[in-house]
DNA sequence: CATGAATGAGACTTCATTCAT
DNA sequence: TATGAATGAAGTCTCATTCAT
């Protein structure tokens, strides 16, 4: 009940974020998308910024536990690769709200880890450790798989890292930009999911 | 001289948007960071938001030159795509000072891009067109490998310049972050060249 | 309520602005002379200009409200004349705040007929038109006169009307500078309402 | 030589600012106007509102002493009270740049009347006296004129004075809009000329 | 618990004025 | 004497946040 409103503002916002980006997002917009008070938005949020961290905060959430749950079952490294970029796209590409979330991510999170916040300290912990957590865990499998000799050995594993996201993070932004602004551009979800496969295939496995 | 005045104010926001992000920087922050004065600035520039598009601006015409300059006189789609590579780190990877423009252009890119500034047009006209024309430029040469059968063609050619370009934003990415933060990111320049160098032989390359 | 808002700061900014002048009157005195925070004056109004303006379409709204309920009645262009000069006292002679309103109007209106403000065209179109029917009553009247053969027809009704309204607002504004410096300017409003039934017995009619 | 360049600067600022009002008149026009250099003006004027201030002196201090030249040799109160609206014509009506006066002095005068500005006491000094000896020498005008039996004398000669001065402004004022926005107010320099006559002969005379 | 009217701190920007050349 | 590039003080306006109802 009560989270189900807290919910509704994260949605609200993560969609206003996306589209105006934060800094030009107002909190009448939240308001008006939510249909939820400005008075009630601020029990529930200390401030703006406590909004676009807690959205950050349950994505990270969110995929972390994704990634526990899965990976836990599976020791193939390749089979564990899939399965983290298969939790990105259950988040991340199901459906056009949730395309939102990678404009907001993409703006804040370089943001957030790099520059220390006065404000929310803790929640901004919170998310560099939640960060860590999926970067760590990416770099263990690749690393796995580099020692079991099934991965590109020639690479450093965060180079191998850096690049799988990158990659990643561009093919949803453009199916992002795609479905915002109607422009094409050029691939679809599936064929954005058959690119990654093939992106592990070619150049991290050996 | 005059241009010197302005490309120091150039400079100056650069490091400053990148290390406090455009909507924290403050105008006094440039004043303090270039040694010139609010009311110089404001000669040189309409507005806050025109030293960020003249930033991009300058990148973008830099870039599409240089480009221009190194593809005519080659003919094999990969030399062409390690020139476009090699353009890119010619610009932002040089030194410390070009690292900040990649996190200037990663926040503000996508905004622009997207978001129909009311201020400024002819300004972001030219941003959209000079990013279509890069884009394009790469398409180009994707398409022309796949046509000449040296590159993979499973892929559509969009995919892969967004994979590529993805990946190597989010390398130089690293680069800024370690350069900034102090942290290490695991990486240098040399070995994010070499991995490009590699992603284009295993992945973009047949 | 809200209009009482509205009013209140339309009345404050005219004190304000016929006591500073319109440039050198800050929003801030608009502010402490109104009592109502510089937020919800921007809520009310659009920028600083904006008031001004609102000032005068007020004020021209209601003299010819004023004069259309009054005229209509009315046959004799004497009457008539006296009427809408009677219309002028009850609104800018009646009291010391009145008064006021005489200096905003006597540096405002020149302007703003005059310079084509970028800013708020609608408003100053209606301006404009406002005081255009203002003038064109008058002369309306005059004319008539005129042809009646009771006015004075040696002159243009233009010249008449002009220096009708030249003598109205001198003595308007001479009560004003009595009442606000403080120096005896040597009348008072009886003096002024009968001087103007005097100048029309005298110079307007026959 | 040194006074005409103070006078260049005085006179392509009484253009400027009866264009754009002294408060939306920037240096630059004046700088452009009269081809003297910011510098250099600030050589002859010690600020912005010393220019205007010098306008008005200077203005005053012609027409007193075209008052004072005129006046001692004639001895009909209705004579003398045409000379003064003759020497008002010679100043003020004489040619278009003469008419740009009449905005400016119509703008400022009561400002710096009423409003005791910090700056420049002395010469806002000489301005209250200058417009004190003006006007009253046209109270003593019209004082002996009543006193002499041949004037209006129901009516204060402070009204009568007010009344007067609010006319000739106004038709003064109308020659200037007229040639400024080039739209027709329906009467030419002559008409006023005659239409002021009559005002004295139908109005201040008995 | 819910609202949204009201607040005011602080950013952007302008332009009168200065002063090195 | 002459210039106009450079300055920075100060005003307008926005919008996150509060709090009376």
């Amino acid at each position: 009940m009560e989270d189900e409103k807290r919910t509704k503002i994260l949605e609200a916002a993560t969609k206003v974020f996306a589209e105006k980006g934060f800094q030009y997002a107002k909190i009448t917009d939240v308001v008006k998308e939510s249909g939820i008070s400005t008075g009630m938005i601020y029990t529930y949020f200390r401030n703006k910024l406590d909004i676009l961290l807690s959205i950050i905060v349950l994505f990270l959430q969110r995929i972390n536990q994704l990634n526990q749950d899965k990976l836990q079952s599976l020791d193939d490294p390749k089979q564990k690769l899939l399965a983290v970029l298969h939790n990105f796209e259950a988040l991340l590409i199901k459906d056009d709200k949730s395309l939102t979330l990678v404009k907001v991510l993409n703006e804040a999170l370089p943001h957030i880890v790099l520059i220390p916040e006065k404000d929310l300290q803790e929640k901004r912990q919170e998310i560099i450790e939640g960060n860590q957590k999926l970067i760590n865990r990416i770099d263990k499998i690749i690393l796995e798989g580099q020692q079991k000799g099934v991965f590109n050995d020639t690479l450093n594993y965060s180079v191998l890292r850096q690049m799988l996201c990158g990659a990643i993070e561009m093919l949803i932004y453009g199916l992002f930009f795609q479905r915002y602004s109607k422009e094409a551009i050029g691939y679809e979800q599936d064929e954005a999911h058959k690119a990654v496969s093939q992106l592990i295939d070619r150049f991290i496995c050996k």
